[in-house]
DNA sequence: CTGAAAGCGCTTACAG
DNA sequence: CTGAAAGCGCTTACAG
């Protein structure tokens, strides 16, 4: 295929259908692969796509169609920590434009935090630029989705949001991860387990604080809680808060894989050792896991599959399908030296 | 401002106009910000907008403005690697989405790899899609950007092309910073300095390696040189190499931290003390470099910022100004513990 | 300062 | 199976 040369017009339907010597509601009939069409015009048509190099005027398209084969993902979060250490955006990003790419849609990525940008969002989308909006939140109760969705456009988010939304959502199963862990703890031999929960305005940090009571609960053993916000950083003080409070605990479930790393600093610091006197589990399974020292027995979940779960939903339900209110993924326990 | 209820017809033009009694042409105006319209029109405009909860439609708007307000970034590199543990592109897409943002441009998000989803690109910029395209390339000659170019299309990549592109890029100064790192290592009274340097399909590889030579020479010692891939696995590899080759090196320069990070476990292993028996410099200032043990000294470039460049050099370019051939960043030394 | 009109590049009933 | 025609929702010379 030949294209136009630098800075020339592009070309038309009509210019194709000319070369081709048929009228333009034909000639975009084989663009659009429609069946009725005879073999040997579609031909010439074809032959006048490719000597011409033609491409399909995009706005022209979605100006008559109503649609726009474009689907945004819209990340809530301050932007410094939206990325950073962290592959959970990332990994969502990446789920998400796989299945979209398969399906030939566009990822429209839009990164908001504050309430002015929300409004951005909703123009955004009212302007018609996207089919669907993913929404990957972080915290508490975001309006967004629900706005969105009452707009009529189809919306689906990732993680249980907080409050009743009705919108559907993608999640990974928080809860049982966190049982999964304890009972893990548990089975080994630990007595005094503790956890590091994660932040208690998202819905991943409170179910896996349900979970680890819940487990803990079945077994007769109480709580020992602190409570960070994901980031290594917390877990660092966390822990020290932790040993603070009870010197005399044998385990630790952090809520995640960077708050793991940081309570295992912390307790090298305060001289005990991994896992011989205190025994760490993390939850995610990011790929630092496998390298700290020692390595991390932690809680995998499938984020990159939640992203393209969360698109594949959301590609159902622009396509009119009715779609399940809840999507929940499985996690499952890594076992490696940590615990 | 009110809108319309879920599912109802979206306002147009033409019934803002009719709401404010005026033509559709005058209605246009001022939703476009025109000077020229009377104070109380424009205010009767402004109130039927209002009420009506009007945006304009994007893709009527495109076809005849024939710009869209969006901005692609294609991220070629195995899906693999492009996101992991490795924040450079996250970081790259947060630099650039807050300059779009604030130019009020759209960033629309392409994951490539294959030879096919090259097309996919070039189909979808011809489509009229996007005003201009960032690549953010990390392998050998990628044939895109000159294709984009040769086509018209505004196109600026992030780091220096291999080969002769006239396409202008942004880059962070890499020679200089792995100068800097050496520096410091001789300063300190280092004698054998190896280097974990980085692919040498990609510049950056090759100009942190060739930075490295170069300040060994100024100062007549020589090279001591393993290959890795930027990743911590290959990292750990090299170092071991390394000190097969080498036992008596007293210092490492690593074109990464995540390399750092792999070299200093399996120095670790090999029973060497960091630094006193060996230093360690990487490269990239990455969050986690804070939080190894010890604290790595490490060549800060500033990723979010040449996302950030990107994006306003391409938005100069696409506004038809001539830009620069090349914006290089500075890269500075920031010394932990590590050497 | 404002409006009537043309036109951006497509798709899709509707006839035939 | 194919074409003439209408229309998607805007912007922008061109008159006045």
């Amino acid at each position: 295929m030949s294209l136009g040369a630098p800075g020339r017009e592009r070309p038309t339907l009509e210019s194709v259908a000319t070369r081709a010597g048929v009228s333009r509601a034909t000639a975009s009939r084989v663009v659009n692969g429609s069946p009725t069409v005879a073999p040997h015009i579609r031909e010439a048509v074809l032959r006048a796509v490719a000597d011409l190099g033609y491409v399909p005027n995009q706005a022209a398209r979605s100006l008559v169609t109503q649609r726009t084969n474009s689907i945004a993902l819209v990340l809530t979060e301050s932007a410094g920590r939206v990325f950073s250490d962290d592959p959970f955006f990332p990994s969502i990003v990446q789920g998400a434009s796989q299945e979209l790419d398969a399906a030939g849609k566009q990822l429209v990525l839009m990164m908001v935090n504050s309430g002015a940008s929300h409004e951005r969002v909703e123009q955004y989308t009212i302007s018609g630029h996207v089919d669907g909006v993913m929404v990957a939140s972080m915290h508490g109760v975001d309006p967004l989705p629900g706005t969105l969705a009452r707009m009529g456009i189809p919306v689906v988010v990732n993680g249980r949001p907080m409050g009743h939304t009705s919108v559907p959502y993608v999640d990974a199963d928080n809860e049982n991860g966190a049982r999964l862990a304890v009972r893990h703890l548990l089975d080994t031999g630990r007595r005094r387990i503790a956890t590091i929960a994660g932040p208690q305005d998202m819905t991943a940090g409170i179910d896996r604080l349900n979970g680890y009571r819940a487990e803990l609960r079945d077994s007769d053993r109480r709580s020992i809680i602190a409570i960070g916000d994901f980031t290594r950083q917390s877990g660092i003080a966390a822990m020290r808060q932790l040993l603070a409070d009870d010197p005399g605990l044998d385990a630790v479930f952090a809520a995640s894989d960077l708050m793991a790393d940081g309570a295992m600093r912390a307790l090298r610091q305060a001289g005990r050792r991994v896992p011989d006197d205190v025994a760490v589990v993390g939850f995610d399974d990011n790929e630092f896991a496998r390298y700290t020292e020692p390595p991390l027995t932690t809680v995998r979940q499938p984020i990159v599959d939640l992203g393209r779960t969360m698109a594949r939903q959301l590609l159902r339900l622009a396509a009119g399908e009715t779609i399940e209110p809840a999507t929940v993924l499985p996690t499952e326990l890594v076992v490696r030296e940590s615990a």
